[in-house]
DNA sequence: TTTATTTATTGCAATATTACAATTAAATGA
DNA sequence: TCATTTAATTGTAATATTGCAATAAATAAA
């Protein structure tokens, strides 16, 4: 008891709830916008833009990696993160699809 | 330590980190595409479509209500929930903005 | 080699989440 | 009123998340 029940889940459903999840941070939700707003890479200075210790950003960067949403490389003692436009969008349509649904076909009957 | 610091983001990076994070369970993802499908209002059959006790339902359903994206009304001794549309675009826009960005115009460069 | 510099890892404490059994609450129908 | 139905609440156990200090690892520069 207490672990989320992903067996009884559709593949996509849990997918959805995955990139969201990944998402459904703050300091993730700043990261994400850094690295797209900056448009390139970006190496140690996240730590310094976001105000959270060194350690703190590190993991948070290791999730957003996991998921597959940013890739870094190692650039001498730095390392280069950037979003991976690769997966990108195949990791987010399902999310996508969901929330872009047109709400004016739905008729709130309550 | 162990707690979010909320204080630190913007209040769009949080309101972002906020939705994403209650579409972040596929129990959720499950509950939303159901009322979407059905296009009207659900009493207790989700319990029966996904497969979680009442409870943890019930619980589910409050987080959901909680941020907005859902609205339910008692009809009798069940209760009617449906997707609250007057609050979707503006609770989802952040989001939809952040994920549906051009990966064209991004030069990953790592 | 030694010293910075930068990032990752480990370990830990505080808190949050998930799930469900048991119970309560509220409304309906007999 | 009393039983039934349906959903919410409470309490609890298991697990996950968040954050940071301390440390380790890896590379570059002196």
């Amino acid at each position: 008891m207490g672990v989320t029940r992903t067996e009884i889940f559709t593949e996509k459903q849990n997918e959805i709830a995955k990139i969201a999840k990944v998402i459904g941070h703050p300091a993730r939700v700043a990261i994400l916008q850094y690295l797209i707003k900056t448009n390139s890479c970006v190496c140690g200075d996240l730590v310094d833009e976001i105000g959270l210790a060194q350690p703190t950003i590190s993991q948070h960067l290791k999730e957003l990696k996991n998921v597959g949403v940013i890739k870094g490389t190692i650039s001498g003692t730095s390392v280069c993160y950037c979003i991976d436009t690769e997966n990108w969008n195949e990791l987010t349509s399902g999310l996508l699809e969901l929330i872009s649904f047109n709400v004016a076909d739905n008729n709130s009957c309550c």
